[in-house]
Parts: C-alpha cells; sequence; structure tokens
DNA sequence: TAGCTGACGCAAA
DNA sequence: ATTTGCGCCAGCT
C-alpha cells in the first residue's frame, strides 16, 4: 500500500514536458526492482490527476495506458514530447546518472 | 493464506 | 533486427 501511494505520488510529481521509465519511478518510490509493480498499481489505479502517460518503458516506447494509446501519444505530443524525445531524456538522465 | 496477473526489463537464441 | 523466455515486485482475486 505504501508502495502504491509512493508510486503515485511520483508519478504525479513528473514536471510537464517529462517522462520517466517506470523503471526511474519505482527507484525514486524506493523500490528499484519493484517497476512490474508500479505498471500494475497504475493500470488499477484510474486517477486523471496522475499523469500516467509521462511514464513510458525503458526504451521511451508507451507500453500502455487506462484511456488507451491514441489519447497517451496525443497528451505527450501536446507537452512537447516525442517518442523520440522520450528515447533522448532517458538517455539523458541514464547519462547523468553514470557520470 | 496462497496463487495468478501484469502498462516491465534484460539476456539469449 | 526481431522474437522468446525468464526474473522480478506489489496488488488483486
Amino acid at each position: 500500500m505504501t508502495f502504491k501511494k509512493r508510486v503515485l505520488l511520483v508519478v504525479k510529481k513528473i514536471p510537464r514536458g517529462k517522462v520517466l521509465t517506470y523503471q526511474n519511478v519505482a527507484r525514486k518510490a524506493g523500490f528499484p526492482r519493484a517497476y512490474r509493480a508500479v505498471g500494475n498499481i497504475l493500470n488499477k489505479n484510474f486517477d486523471p490527476a496522475i499523469p500516467c502517460h509521462r511514464v513510458v518503458g525503458s526504451d521511451g516506447s508507451l507500453r500502455g495506458f487506462n484511456r488507451g494509446l491514441a489519447q497517451k501519444k496525443k497528451l505527450l505530443k501536446k507537452e512537447g514530447i516525442d517518442l523520440k524525445k522520450s528515447g533522448e531524456l532517458i538517455c539523458e538522465m541514464a547519462r547523468k546518472k553514470m557520470h
């Protein structure tokens, strides 16, 4: 339950125009190996206050969306995020982590 | 309480 | 490059 809350909070905290991977979200939540549960939680928890569309796969690809992938793509595009952009963002954060 | 599921991720073939 | 299999964790039935 705590984990769930943490995950939702992290997702809510994702700034506009940015995307995070499930893995990243889990890591921020404090459970780096629970990226599985992250998707599960988002799936069951239908909350418009949570920009689940900013959560993408490790390669920046969209995995799923409660309202349909089409809507998700639209939202991301509206925020200036493209499939390539998400990939770059992920790469960037990965590089930052490595440093 | 125990088992199954899933919006994942990575390695191997 | 693409597909298949396995490992992982929390949530749900």
